[in-house]
DNA sequence: CCGCGGCATTGACCTTGGTCAACCGGGGCT
DNA sequence: AGCCCCGGTTGACCAAGGTCAATGCCGCGG
């Protein structure tokens, strides 16, 4: 008998699963926990052995990291549909996480053994090239952080964020919903929430969005791009 | 007859390699290229088409990404015995490179042509491993200096960098060759070469490094360590 | 309805590191 | 030899963004 009949279908849809044979999909689901976390909910910490590996089922988990002084800096939020802590699998046995995942807003997740599922991929040399795929992608998406930390300012960061955040469709007005508190975005982009605040009141001046609390309107999206593709200023 | 007789035990040495069978290793060598590049010569450029992929056989090669404006942000600075490319052979059909390439000294590289590369990738699922085994371990590698871009300092930075490069073994006074032109190390550090010039100073005065042109004697490694809040070896 | 707590905003100030310019010194070339 | 070029160093100045503190706003529970 199955025990999540939706299961199957919801995660191929994750390039990870998207190659896996029906009968390994099925034996995956079998044997997977479903975890349900509250708001602020620790799913794993940094330095832990890692034995799993997670689908988010639905909620926002944030992947980050604390500096000594207890700062911290979120690396990576996930969304509904992704798949994270793969990647830590093949760090050899003794593969520990390399940052915190919590819960930013009430999320449920999928974890799955990663020992079952390496066995798995031995077999299935398809699922295993989705699996490399899915961490090239997860590489480049890395260097392009790290080019926009060093190579751009604070307002270039944030205005490409809001870009992206455009829907991809878009010739409607460009609206944009903010999914989490405005200190979780600032934490992803590595300024301060303050420096955060200025930017969009700065932006807001200057006539190119509205602010209503965590929904945004975009009333210039061409300034926009203009920002991020010309120099500062 | 064989081009290379050494290449093989030399390419083993990569992760990469080293769980091929030898026919495998043994055709890839007969199909790859010698590529020698001049100071300063370009292997590939960001945005070109992803065809080979490339191990460093001698020299230093830096992988670096430009700004509209001009800057070099470094990514990464690959060390003989090391291969880079090889991520983005997973990106699909239409993958390019995302960042430059190009000789920090003269070099000598092999490259190999990706398709042959992925056809024998199919057969083996080992290599396959190893192959992950790598990804994942640069992965981790970029987690960690986006962190320590965003939640350390200049200082931390280049104290950190500092330490890596002493040799494990050491009990002996601790003695850093600077392998690249002190400008490419601040670029890798995301600083401008005049502050990094300033960082030597100021530890230079408080006692705890002697400089003699590229070459660095850490006279207090402990202080080094506390900087960086890392535990006494 | 009030009050509290958490997030966001705003202002004043400060620190870090970037920018610009001058200068030094060694290696290689004519 | 003399020169120049390039990498590195040093100083003066500046700007972006961080820090600290006060205040506002809003939702929620009593």
């Amino acid at each position: 008998m199955n025990r999540f009949p939706d299961a199957a279908r919801e995660l191929r849809r994750a390039y990870l699963f998207a190659e896996m044979s029906e009968l390994h999909l099925q034996a995956l689901i079998q044997g997977m926990q479903v975890v349900h976390l509250d708001v602020g909910g620790v799913l794993f910490r940094q330095g832990q052995p890692a034995e799993r590996f997670f689908f988010l089922h639905e909620g926002l988990v944030k992947l980050y990291r604390l500096s000594p002084e207890g700062d911290e800096k979120i690396i990576e939020i996930m969304r509904p549909g992704e798949t994270f802590a793969e990647a830590v699998m093949f760090m050899g046995a003794q593969g520990r996480y390399p940052v915190n995942a919590e819960a930013v807003n009430e999320s449920r997740v999928y974890a799955f053994d990663q020992k079952t599922f390496l066995g798995m991929l031995r077999d299935s040399n398809d699922a295993t090239f989705g699996l490399l795929g899915s961490m090239s992608r997860r590489l480049h998406m890395l260097v392009n952080q790290i080019e926009s930390l060093t190579l751009q300012n604070a307002t270039y960061r944030l205005v490409a964020y809001l870009l992206e955040e455009i829907p991809r469709d878009v010739k409607t007005s460009p609206e944009v919903q903010l999914t989490t508190p405005k200190s979780v975005i600032a934490s992803r982009l590595a300024i301060q929430p303050e420096t955060l605040s200025r930017i969009l009141a700065k932006l807001r001046q200057k006539g190119l969005i509205e602010v209503h609390g965590n929904h945004i309107t975009v009333r210039d999206v061409q300034a926009l791009r203009n920002l991020v593709h010309m120099p500062p200023e």
